[in-house]
DNA sequence: GATATTACTTACCTATTAATAGGTAACTTG
DNA sequence: CAAGTTACCTATTAATAGGTAAGTAATATC
């Protein structure tokens, strides 16, 4: 391994930990030298890597909406009609949760007014991707028939996302998994599925 | 005013500004320090009142919880039919969101893993009582034929709850107020309202 | 009128925060 | 092979965190 992919490796390994971090104790409640600890490196090499927390911050949902992105494209190209795709959309929230984790922007959506601009505005993209793909699925959902509901499907989309971000922490410090995939399939069952 | 009322006096205060702090920016992103600057006293003096931050935390959420109680007893006292019991719940949520804050405890929801146990349990217990009084709500309404919903009344409360938890984080950093609006319309006509 | 008690204060402490300075060994490029 | 770059390090910074000790002025109680 020569040194451009060992910085690689670093780097994502560092976001790798950030990431975990965000996603159960939140942006303000770990510490650079969390992550130092964790991977055995010095606080000084994480400002090597990522000049501020801010900056890291930022790095961070770029990545995890790339990522999401990517799996929305995963959907769009295998999913069949717009009701299944609308299940995997869940189903994604589901595997977070799986794995002991929260969204890491519903986690940054409680803490919004403590970030900086840089932040805030890489969240805001973020949240726009999603409501933008499921504004197009719930439209051809109302074409193939596949979904119902009443409303625009931009106000749609915004519930679905709340809903589906608010029953997560829920599910996290009161009630555990089975109180989410509940909770997935009575929204579910809102859209006619 | 004597000693005592001028002691309840403060600590209401403190605990006023506290929960403002908490539902504007979380439990770990204010300091005694942001307290005792807003009310013109010592950090000393706030650990006479309080003596450790989680045991402020503590008594935030057991008078907010007081608080929350007592507006749903006036909703039973006052309320008509189960529908319109619900879409009062939800005007407490809007009204807490007209003030720009969010839920005390949707945002120490949000934080859970890095609370206290003493926390974790208080929260818990806000919670519950949510629950259990939708879950009444939720059950009249299928009996005077004013709600209707499929599964569970307890599976549906926590999905209110989530959904509206959820619904104010989005609107709060994406959308503002009248996603809030929007979403919580369309959470009520699932309800059949 | 002496004695407690209450509600604070000032002055600190220790630990931790994000961030910076300056150095070094290893590697890459001209 | 020399010069520059990369990826780290140790050591330190200023600021802030939550918390404590000891003192004080005002009030309440015996």
């Amino acid at each position: 391994m020569d040194q451009k992919t060992a910085t690689i490796h670093t780097s994502q390994q560092i976001l790798d930990i950030a990431q975990r971090l965000v996603q159960t104790r939140g942006f303000n409640a770990f510490s650079y030298a969390d992550i130092a600890s964790a991977l055995g490196v010095s606080k000084a090499s994480l400002h090597y890597h990522f000049v501020s927390k801010a900056e890291l911050g930022v790095k961070l949902i770029e990545r995890y909406k790339i990522e999401f992105a990517k799996s929305l494209k995963e959907i769009d190209s295998t999913g069949t009609s717009a009701a299944e795709k609308l299940k995997r959309y869940v189903d994604i929230y589901t595997h977070v949760l799986a794995e002991e984790r929260m969204c890491l922007c519903g986690m940054l959506a409680a803490e919004f007014v403590t970030l900086s601009k840089s932040m805030q505005s890489a969240l805001g993209d973020y949240f726009d991707l999603n409501e933008r793909w499921l504004r197009g699925v719930l439209e051809s959902g109302l074409a193939d028939r596949s979904l119902k509901f009443d409303g625009s499907a931009s106000d749609a989309s915004q519930y679905i996302i709340g809903s589906l971000e608010g029953s997560m922490m829920m599910a996290r410090s009161h009630g555990g998994m089975a109180r989410f995939d509940a909770a997935a399939r009575h929204l579910l069952a809102d859209f006619g599925i």
